[in-house]
Formats: C-alpha cells, sequence, structure tokens
DNA sequence: GCCGTTTTCGGCCCGACTGTTTTCAGTCG
C-alpha cells in the first residue's frame, strides 16, 4: 500500500473516532499522522523495512503498528473493525456544512439516522426540533446544507476561483475605510484546487459594517451564509464560497497570516510562539497582555527567529524547520522562465501556426522555444506521420532563418505505448532535439505496470522528459497510479528531466513530488502544454506549484540560458 | 495517540459565529 492510500485510511479511522466521540487529542494524532505521511519525502516502504517509522514526528508507537501493517498486508485489523462499528453513511454525513462529529452522534444515537437520505427525511418530518441542542433554524440550516452540498459539492480550479477573487477584490478595494485587501488562504498558498475564496481587509475604525454590508450585497453574491462584524461568508452564482474578514490597520499582518494557513503551518507557528512564551492568534502576538508590534508578516517570522516563508510553502511539511536554520529555497519567478516546451501547433490539435507561436514566444522575451506536436498514434489529436513530421521540420527551418532571435528547437509529445515504447523509431527520433514522453492511452495500469511502462521509455536515448507523469485531471480524473519517488528516482538513474505541466487541469507533476525530484537532482521542465497562444500564459501557474514544491531556478530546466540549454542538450 | 533536559503523566492552538441557550456547545477555519 502505498503512502496515500495509508494517509487516506488515517484521515477516515480519524473521523470515524471524532465521530465515536473520542479524545479529540487521540483524533488529531490520526489526522497529523495522515499529512505526515501524505507528505513524507522519503520512501514509506523503505521506512517500514528499516524500522524507522517512529523516528518521525507526530508517529509513535501505536501508529507506527498501524502503518506497518498497512503498508506490508494493505489492511489494518484496527481500521476494518473501527469501519464496522458505524454506519456508512455518517462519514457522508460530514460533509454537510454545519454538522460535524458531535451532532451526528446525536442525531444516530437519538434518531438513528444513518446517512444523508435518512437525515433529510427526518428534517422534512421536522423530527430534529425535538432534539436537545437542535431547533427550527438548524434544521433548516441542515437541510439547506442538503441541497447546497448536492449543488455544489465540488472544489474549484485556480483559474476559477482567481478570476472570483479578482470580482471581490476590485468591488472593495476602492472602498472608503479600506486601508488593505488581499487575498488569503489556499489561494494565496496556490494550492492546485480550491474551496473558497478568502479575503482580509484592514480597515479604518467605524467603516468596519460599511464594509462587510457592501460585500454581502455585491451583485454576484447567490446567498449569504453568515453575516457578521468581523467575519462574513457568501457564495457567488457561480457557486465558489467567500469569507471576508475585517480587521484594524494593527491587527492586519497577523490576521493575514492566520488566514493564509494552512491550519497545519498555524499550528506549528502557535508552538513556536510558545517556546518564546508568546500567544499568537489572529490579533496579534502577545508577551502576557502586551502585543509584539509587525508592520507585515516579514515581522512577525523574524519575531519568532524564522525567515519569512512565502505562502506557498505554508504546508507544514518542513518548512518552518528551514526557516529556522534560514535554510529556505529562493523560489523561482515567472521572470526567470527564458523559454518554453510542449506547445501544440495547428500541425496536431493546437489552433496556431508554427510562426504565430514563434512570434508571440519571441515577445514574451524567450530565447528558445519548442512546439511539440502529437506523435502518430494520437490520432484523436491529428498526431503527426513520419511524413509531416519531416514537413514540419522544413518548415521549422525555414523560420529559424526568418527569426534568428530565438532558438526555434524541433520537438514531439510522443506517445509513450502500453509497450513503454515511444510513437516512432529510433531513426526519426534522432531528428529532434526535444523528445517529451507521454502516456496517453491505456490508462488502466497497476502501479507497477505504470513504473515499468515509463522506466521502459526514460530508457529510450533520445527521450528528453516525461510529460504529466501521472495524467490526472483536476477534479476530473484520478491520475494512474505511479509511486512518484519511484519515478523521480528512476529519471535521476537514467538523467532524464520532469514535465511539470502548467495546465491547471493538470499541475502534474504535483508540487508534492518537486521537492524529492529537487532533492534527487532531477530536473522540472515547466512547459504550458498550450493549444492556443493563449495557453502560453499557462506556464504561470506551473511556476506556482513549483514555488510551492521548493523549487529554485537551478531546478528547472527553461530557466536555463540559451547556451546553457544547449550544453545540457548536447546540441549547437 | 504523541510527546518530553523542569515532565513517563498530563498536557495537547485559538477565537468568531450561530443557535439554542440563561451561560454554553458545536462548527468552522
Amino acid at each position: 500500500m502505498n503512502k496515500k492510500e495509508v494517509a487516506r485510511i488515517l484521515e477516515e479511522i480519524g473521523q470515524i473516532l471524532e465521530l465515536k466521540g473520542e479524545n479529540p487529542f487521540k483524533v488529531r494524532s490520526y489526522y497529523n499522522a495522515a499529512r505526515v505521511i501524505m507528505n513524507l519525502d522519503e520512501n514509506l516502504n523503505d521506512l517500514v523495512e528499516e524500522d524507522r517509522l517512529q523516528d518521525i514526528k507526530g508517529i509513535g508507537d501505536a501508529l507506527s503498528q498501524k502503518i506497518k501493517e498497512l503498508v506490508e498486508t494493505g489492511k489494518s485489523g484496527y481500521y476494518e473493525k473501527l469501519k464496522c462499528s458505524i454506519p456508512k453513511g455518517l462519514m457522508e454525513m460530514l460533509t454537510i456544512p454545519s454538522l460535524g462529529p458531535r451532532k451526528i452522534k446525536i442525531l444516530y444515537d437519538k434518531l438513528n439516522i444513518t446517512n444523508i437520505g435518512e437525515l433529510e427525511y427526518f428534517c422534512k418530518e421536522n423530527r430534529l426540533i425535538a432534539l436537545e441542542g437542535f431547533g427550527v433554524k438548524s434544521q433548516r440550516k441542515i437541510l439547506e446544507g442538503i441541497q447546497f452540498k448536492k449543488k455544489y459539492e465540488k472544489r474549484h480550479l485556480l483559474p476559477a476561483a482567481e478570476g472570483d477573487a479578482h470580482y471581490i477584490i476590485s468591488e472593495l478595494e476602492n472602498l472608503d475605510g479600506v486601508i488593505r485587501i488581499k487575498l488569503a488562504g489556499s489561494l494565496r498558498r496556490r494550492l492546485e484546487t480550491i474551496k473558497d475564496i478568502d479575503v482580509i481587509i484592514a480597515a479604518e475604525s467605524g467603516k468596519e459594517s460599511l464594509i462587510m454590508e457592501k460585500y454581502c450585497g455585491l451583485k454576484r453574491v447567490e446567498k449569504v451564509v453568515a453575516h457578521g462584524e468581523t467575519k462574513s461568508s457568501i457564495v457567488l452564482d457561480s457557486g465558489i464560497a467567500s469569507d471576508l474578514r475585517v480587521v484594524s490597520r494593527q491587527e492586519y499582518p497577523y490576521a493575514l497570516h492566520y488566514f493564509t494557513g494552512s491550519k497545519a503551518h498555524n499550528i506549528e507557528m502557535r508552538k513556536v510562539a510558545k517556546e518564546f512564551q508568546y500567544k499568537l492568534n489572529e490579533y496579534g502576538l502577545f508577551k502576557g497582555e502586551e502585543n509584539i508590534p509587525c508592520n507585515d508578516e516579514e515581522e512577525l517570522y523574524n519575531s519568532l527567529g524564522l525567515q519569512f516563508i512565502p505562502p506557498e510553502l505554508r504546508e507544514a511539511i518542513g518548512e518552518i524547520e528551514a526557516a529556522r536554520e534560514n535554510n529556505l529555497p529562493s523560489l523561482v519567478e515567472l521572470k526567470d522562465i527564458r523559454g518554453v516546451f510542449h506547445i501544440h501547433s495547428n500541425y496536431s490539435d493546437g489552433i496556431n501556426s508554427l510562426e504565430e507561436i514563434i512570434i508571440r514566444c519571441q515577445e514574451l522575451g524567450y530565447e528558445y522555444v519548442s512546439v511539440c506536436d502529437h506523435s502518430k498514434s494520437a490520432n484523436y489529436a491529428n498526431g503527426l506521420s513520419e511524413a509531416r513530421v519531416l514537413q514540419q521540420h522544413q518548415e521549422i527551418e525555414g523560420l529559424q532563418e526568418k527569426y534568428p532571435g530565438i532558438r526555434i528547437l524541433k520537438g514531439i509529445e510522443a506517445d509513450i505505448l502500453p509497450d513503454g515504447c515511444l510513437d516512432y523509431n529510433d531513426s526519426l527520433l534522432a531528428k529532434f532535439e526535444i523528445v517529451i514522453g507521454s502516456i496517453h492511452s491505456r490508462l488502466k495500469m497497476t502501479e507497477e505496470e505504470a513504473l515499468e511502462r515509463i522506466v521502459k521509455a526514460m530508457k529510450n536515448p533520445y527521450l528528453t522528459m516525461i510529460g504529466h507523469p501521472t495524467g490526472r485531471l483536476l477534479l476530473a480524473r484520478e491520475p494512474y497510479p505511479l509511486d512518484i519517488n519511484k519515478f523521480i528516482e528512476a529519471a535521476a538513474k537514467y538523467g532524464k528531466m520532469i514535465e511539470l505541466n502548467a495546465n491547471p487541469h493538470r499541475l502534474d507533476l504535483d508540487w508534492r513530488g518537486c521537492k524529492y525530484a529537487r532533492e534527487c537532482g532531477v530536473l522540472v521542465s515547466i512547459n504550458p502544454d498550450a493549444h492556443s497562444l493563449e495557453g502560453l500564459s499557462d506556464t504561470r501557474y506551473g511556476v506556482e506549484i513549483a514555488r510551492k514544491g521548493w523549487l529554485t531556478p537551478r531546478d528547472i530546466m527553461n530557466t536555463r540560458t540559451k547556451s546553457e540549454l544547449m550544453t545540457l542538450l548536447n546540441l549547437e
């Protein structure tokens, strides 16, 4: 069993224990362990084999036993038993807003409600209002929650959330009394999918309620979930929820930090504060009654003996320790990108011509570009036959003469066939300067088959990099099973690069794998996978995810200068 | 269930909002 599955089960154990009314600290230790395992740099199997699980902070005697059992046998007796002890539907009830484990336990104990369907029925029969702790309002809220869930259970991709966030910010930023306004939450941390949009405002005293009213009354508000003096929650017509917090000028840095999260990062931060005998919350950093003044987040981190931690890194996966040792990476920025690979032209399924793409890339200031169309097996995408490859190469040579300011590399996105072979013979592959190998078909594979298929492709000397390594489509298609660590180790062994596909539907390699790639010395290439000129701007999402994965410019292939790149690829 | 150089027992992050409550519990982030 791999770490993702282990983490999921630990998380589920935490939820079940919560529903059973167990000690909340015990519950937390399972949630914590799930997160730690999920973000593990090392191979979980190795840790188990070498009996080193307990070296991990947060994993003790009991948890290491259970994790060992899960990894070795794929099962956990404790979990199986626990799972049988409550109805399955209770877990799903946890996803209804305003309904948590305590109330669900009451509903189960008193009314024997075991799933959402029954709950909906009991609400409509007005059976909840008789229960202690429930009333007319909470019953109605639960019913609304069920309807709401049916309509909007999804998370949202970065671009959608970002568009709505800009709408909110632009409507509020010029209001009287707004001193500072900023996005917080997972959007600021650049998580690949977003549940809601968090906005923090520093406001002049006395202007708070007007700002709140404006926010709750925005044209695109479909529903006001909560409307308080310092905090309100709305849902926009797009189905995306948003929270606004209004604080004073002095509180702003602390509030911004607090609401940026992640939750796990905040918990770690408060522990650090405690080491200094301080108390940290969203209003300040306190020594007794006295606030330690900070003008911005940077000063806040410094007050706790830490380097400033960029929001992308705040996931409690080692950033605090690194900041303590002044050892945070200097993260890559969009301006570091000097060229792009993996663009589709109208030779395959893109809409623009080679020349249009080259002109735009030159406008963007790139030193090199590689259009990588689909290979012949990709019938669905008008993949290039051998003859059309040669035709395209001829056109590229002509364009290279016409546009000497930008180096045009002959590239291809070659399908990795089910047997691990690339989609052309070696003599044709040798004519390319960039070969991206990607899996597009026969996605149903076991973990072993997937690794074997990709490793075989990596053994091909003409392959430059592996494209979108897990094939996932965010919120739409699960990744095929692939042991990312073993994959990265193989890339290191065979000297291959790994694509970080910057399309916001993919963002694959996942940021959680970037850190390990860096540790293994594997270069990551941030590729737009553009099918139009507009798609070129997706590169920025790739940069953001690379930052989240702790990558510096030196860890990225396409931050290289043209001459460095030529050396790297053994080209002229 | 985890953790520890004041501790192997007794802590474990903190506060707003809501609803059902006469002082608080549950949920959420």
